[in-house]
DNA sequence: GTGAAAGCGCTAACAG
DNA sequence: CTGTTAGCGCTTTCAC
């Protein structure tokens, strides 16, 4: 490009910019600058005419340079577990389907509930300057957050919550506690709570988050302090399916096992049917999230549904209007509802 | 920060830059950049002394500034059809793993199968100037590939393929063909392929692509050509179900459904369960993908492992090499594995 | 309505 | 070993 003089718009393969457009337009970078982003101040006619020129050349945008110029970068951050989770995946998919229609694109990144990962991603999404973060984190405590804060992005946190973060969810309390209330009108007297180990301290140092599924847990125990006449249990070993069994076996009434996630539903149906235990014969079974695998399961387990993509939806809408320095609520609910089935 | 002066580390909300660090230490900005870049040219103590302030100073690098300064994004663009697809979302995990350890970030983002979106990311994640584009394409054409070439970016399919364009996935073609005949050796004399409604014309132009579908149909024709002696239908109604029930209740030999996805091996076993037709009793099925849903089902489904992680990560790791300029080879299989299960 | 010029924060080539 | 400087491509302010 001699003389900064370009002869053919398809001769030269690499990308033209807006000083070469001015150049060849003579007109002054400000002047396309105002054609090509419908700023005021210039006459329809260069407008036209540079817009013309822009198309012929194959002019494209560079969005780092107007991010560095601008100051926004129109991106965000989201960063979750991982993808292979249908919750997590369904609802990422619903956050990049609503951040692109409002121009922002989304990197994705996950942390295979790793802290050491998240805080590498966090830090790299920050320096990428990312205008906002939805973030599922693994991560709790008082010094995570300090450091979230010093981030200075804002921050909208799905599923698990961070105390002082605005926080886009279902209710988890209230709809277990629904759920052992629905249990407990179809006449079941013994109701068992399956959920992964709460508390458990060992694990990266007592810090990973289950604030979601703790307060699951808290629901349904709040249910069984209101049903005093009701016996309720709590499984928490990593290897319950057996557990389980033995108490369909040696239990004198017939137990309802709520489980704090459709997939421990599913693992409990299968093994159940591996021992010659039937649902809903011998025991009860009821799920939480709805995910969609379970329409092609039978007997239909009853289950929560936890409309994932509205979560999505709404924590870019809500992380949106942090961007643009509107206040926000700090914790939005998102409705829940009890998905009859056959295993109630 | 009047004079250029910042008095505490933590005054003052605003990122600092490596221009004020470098008036802290009293150096230049480039030696500053050598600092914290492990650049040669350095002596070790005005190194250490420059990472003391910036780490005191909570420096953050500005990736946009650096990406337009080095005119590298290190991120990259993954467009699929959404993210609710087991397929596309495992797929998107590895990739944005694979992608991580080599420094890159994803810009994920879906298209929900409509060519516009598809033309606007694309040009987007260009504008945004990614390294480099992981794609499930849904175009077709010639018109399309000259579009794609120009944004003169490096670009891996997976999944659909796009003639001159590098591509990894598994060989749908041997895939079903070995499918064809597993089932074949099963005993079966007659064996009806289930599959989306192939060349449909109507839809957008005409320009969907389904080569990936396609394929898996040849494969499954070409072994019926071999085996003259044997009974074959191809069913692509949208409505498949009750087609293939009243196959079943009519037709003399016991069919075999192959189904070119899992998904519509379910749809069936379901009808099927529906209508007291029972598998394998009744008719054969047999899936494609091995989705990990599977494992909840009674009985077990057969089906085609296609290891689509594997898929996910060899992309990656094309595409990186096709970004530091190496060749790399047109089409790359990634191997399949027939999954033996209770309906064969 | 248009032009000129000063950034945005970092990189890299060159001079000392 | 360190400093200087000219970009990267776009935005924005202020003159004219």
């Amino acid at each position: 490009m001699l003389g900064g003089v370009r002869f053919h718009p398809d001769w030269c393969s690499m990308a033209i910019t807006i000083k070469e457009l001015a150049e060849i337009c003579n007109v002054s970078r400000g002047t396309v600058d105002r054609a090509l982003n419908g700023r005021p101040g210039i006459s329809s006619a260069t407008r036209e005419r540079i817009q013309q020129v822009a198309r012929e050349y194959h002019y494209r945008p560079h969005l780092i340079a107007s991010s560095l110029s601008r100051g926004k970068s129109m991106s965000i951050g989201v960063v979750v577990f991982d993808l292979k989770n249908r919750f997590f995946s369904q609802m990422s998919n619903a956050i990049s389907l609503t951040a692109r229609s409002h121009g922002y694109f989304t990197y994705v990144s996950v942390t295979e509930k790793d802290i050491e990962s998240e805080r590498q991603i966090l830090h790299n999404l920050a320096s990428r300057r990312v205008d906002g973060l939805i973030m599922l984190p693994i991560t709790q405590g008082k010094t995570y957050i300090r450091e979230l804060k010093e981030l200075e992005i804002p921050i909208v946190t799905v599923g698990n919550q961070l105390p002082g973060i605005p926080h886009v969810s279902i209710n988890e309390f209230e709809a277990a506690y629904a759920s052992a209330e629905y249990i407990s009108r179809a006449g079941y007297r013994r109701i068992c709570f399956v959920c992964p180990p709460l508390r458990k301290k060992g694990a990266q140092n007592g810090r990973l988050n289950i604030v979601s599924q703790d307060q699951r847990a808290q629901g349904f125990l709040r249910f069984m302090e209101k049903k005093r006449e009701m016996k309720h249990e709590i499984l928490m070993e990593k290897d319950f399916s057996p557990v389980a069994a033995s108490m369909v076996r040696n239990g004198k009434e017939k137990t309802a096992f709520f489980c704090s996630s459709d997939v421990y539903a599913l693992e409990l149906l299968k093994s159940f049917r591996q021992m010659g235990i039937s649902v809903p014969r011998d025991a009860g079974l009821m799920g939480f999230d709805n995910l969609d695998i379970l329409t092609f399961i039978s007997p239909r387990i009853t289950t929560v549904s936890t409309s994932i993509e509205e979560v999505g939806k709404q924590s870019m809408e809500t992380l949106l209007r942090l961007i643009v320095g509107e206040k926000v609520r700090k914790t939005s609910y998102v409705p829940y509802q009890i998905c009859p089935g056959d295993t109630i």
